[in-house]
DNA sequence: GGCAATATGAAATAATAATTCCAATCCATA
DNA sequence: TATGGATTGGAATTATTATTTCATATTGCC
């Protein structure tokens, strides 16, 4: 006990983490448990936790003796802590949050700062998703043989991963880049039979817009994703959708847009999935 | 026991107020601190408890007993659970979210479930970030002369977010992308002066290990954003931050990572700002 | 492959904590 | 103010739980 025992929970992380490597089989057992499952080391007994992680109760107590503490008694008491000023803390944080970003201080503020962006984002599209367009842009895109997905500088985030998403769900697509300068190229294959997602936001990319303009003149049908029915976007889309990002310190949340983004590539692969089904029965 | 004993905390609240009148003065007493104190009830034991209540352990039982309990104990396990559910109720409606998307019910499921996914992650790293892990690695991008982005797959996706990002606040960066397969050559102009942001999520995209071993190998110092303790890219990076991304049907929420991602850019952009101003001054 | 050091499992033991019990006190009512 | 019932305090008891111990197994090393 004279070395320096991990008094908070931060502390006591690194502190496993560190040793990880050097903790004997069982004893790296009960430490992977222990960060995993804090809420169980806070409220269980000896006993019963080493049950739930598959160890002896001596073990638990060989691993609480080895980071220092002269017990499992007093490792609890760290979890314990953890609990209390998770919960303790919280609203008064959120308070802090508002003050401190007002000043300008501090890079914690900017962190928060991001962060409720990004749930305001969330919370404000989750009520004003328009189910109708929701379920035409499925059936849109559902039927489509190659999605071509387009969106260049702040919106090309979001169609990386749709791209990423829908390869992973085998759905033919084609991310319109512009690394090679081939996108009109690229463009002039897409038909009627396919489909787009289109995503902008203002200021609108130019090279976004000619090439939804383009593409559109060519009947492939646009779902796009855009910020207000001043869009250049919505002229050219079947149907679109109104995303109100939250901002922070100049850089917009991407947080709704990715939301929907994943719901609808996965929505059109679950009826992709259905339609086959029921082709085959 | 056989009256209906509260099994929640709010049940138990709202019956401790409405008895209060009708209790005996020292059980009055042990029932107001419960209120006021609700976390000493969840952690303390019988004995601290009525230390602190200024009563007799006796009557903390007793006080259990009127209520329906048939001992402290069963008493401190509806304390206990309500602060268990403070931190999961996120995590229930996720739950139940998966559980209605799993049985085919709609469209509109999956897209709540996307928004709650995001919000469960934007509201668990909210609480978890450690502040100086996040101004070590501010402060170590600050005076990097280039900052390198390396982000495969899932998390290419936050990797062009970060780019686009710095291409805004003027600050040096390089994509490290695998299109011209040049990835070798980008790599070795990295040098001790510059500074790497990596993400990678289980499971582990090869080549962005690969890449950040050799990079941490010419000493250029790497902040990862990753998913455990027990990722690779941990053992490479000066700093790293762990972030818990929710997932819903197979996807995972890239939120927290986004708004860590932007969290840290924007940081780094007004540190060197305030860097720069000094050195006129 | 054998030996020493280390780690683990299981049960015994010690410590701690919850509960019960009973005498003392308080309080309302006659 | 006397009396019965309810309430309370505090110690005794019981239970639960943490810890220790020791035999056995495993691991690393020569």
């Amino acid at each position: 006990m004279d070395e320096r025992v991990p008094r908070d929970f931060e502390t006591l992380r690194a502190t496993i983490l560190e040793r990880r490597q050097s903790l004997p089989k069982r004893i790296a057992q009960i430490a992977a448990y222990a960060l995993d499952n804090p809420d169980d080391i806070a409220f269980g007994t000896a006993a019963s936790i080493a049950a739930s992680a598959g160890v002896q109760p001596s073990t638990l107590i060989r691993f609480a003796q080895q980071l220092g503490f002269d017990g499992f008694t007093s490792l609890q008491l760290v979890f314990r802590e953890r609990l209390r000023e998770r919960n303790s803390s919280y609203d008064e944080r959120l308070a802090a949050l508002r003050a401190k970003a007002e000043e300008g201080a501090g890079h914690r503020a900017i962190f928060d700062g991001f962060v409720a962006a990004s749930s305001t984002s969330l919370n404000d599209i989750s009520g004003r998703l328009n189910e109708d367009h929701f379920e035409d842009a499925i059936a849109l895109l559902a039927k489509a043989e190659t999605i071509y997905v387009l969106a260049k500088r702040r919106s090309y985030p979001v169609a990386s991963y749709i791209a990423y998403a829908l390869g992973k769900l085998k759905i033919r697509n084609q991310l319109i880049e512009s690394a090679a300068g081939l996108n009109a190229e690229m463009i002039s294959f897409a038909s009627p039979r396919d489909a787009v997602i289109a995503i902008s936001f203002s200021p609108y990319a130019p090279a976004a817009i000619e090439e939804a303009r383009v593409i559109s003149e060519q009947g492939v049908p646009i779902v796009a994703i855009t910020d207000s029915s001043f869009s250049p976007l919505a002229q050219f889309a079947k149907v679109w959708f109104e995303v109100a990002e939250a901002d922070f310190a100049g850089f917009r949340s991407l947080s709704a847009t990715m939301a929907l983004a994943m719901a609808l590539t996965v929505a059109v692969g679950e009826k992709r999935r259905d339609a086959g089904r029921k082709r085959k029965a």
